[in-house]
DNA sequence: TTATTATATATCAATTTTTGCATATAAGCG
DNA sequence: CGCTTATATGCAAAAATTGATATATAATAA
């Protein structure tokens, strides 16, 4: 069937313990690429890459701002999915390292 | 994170059609291997397969009755996310070629 | 202004690991 | 024995991961 194979998919995007922080720390607030560098501890490359996977599945959308990149959540359903699994988000992030303007002001 | 992993895992499991579409059946009933055969149109060795992956993974739970085994949700949360992306269970199945208790005495 | 350097992000390529699925076979029950 | 279910094995296809490199914007020096 058609069907399972889409929602198949949705889950796949979600089985993956990198993406899943990144997710979670979405949900909270907006992010640039640095920022979830710092917080998932993985190289740069990396981070991109699933955020590529990410964007392609349009689970996130990605708004230039200067030499930043944001991206935050598109849809309800993801964010719900989260809290099913994973409880409410907690308070935006602070991680030691990121120079985004958030961190920077913010500390 | 420990806890990411952990959650991984379980949309991994979901992140398979077949297994979507063995695990939305079961939500409406209990079924046995017979009669996940007859729903997926798959051989039976896959089905085996498959529910030994959900089995493992404590996602259904098998109780044997004479020749027959049957498979069962093991817990709300599976209810739960399935309902979060497919909507409300529909009415128990009786597919074409299964001579299982329900679909036999049912029809 | 132009050239240069730094920073942020994206993409590409290569390699290892995992998955999907089929076939064959075994085991348990009536 | 016949029927239902479980397990073992093999292999092609897909995915995860890593490293190298490309692009784009900003900051700074000449």
């Amino acid at each position: 069937m058609k069907n399972y194979k889409t929602k198949a998919d949705l889950f796949h995007i979600l089985s993956h313990p990198v993406r899943l922080q990144i997710l979670d720390d979405l949900r909270k607030r907006q992010a640039c690429v640095c920022h979830l560098q710092a917080v998932t501890g993985r190289p740069q490359a990396y981070i991109s890459q699933q955020l590529r996977i990410l964007r392609d599945a349009e689970l996130v959308i990605d708004e230039k701002d200067g030499q930043n990149v944001f991206y935050r959540l598109t849809c309800d359903l993801t964010r719900e999915l989260l809290n099913e699994t994973m409880g409410q988000a907690s308070a935006p992030s602070h991680p030691e390292g990121c120079t985004c303007p958030f961190c920077t002001n913010e500390k």
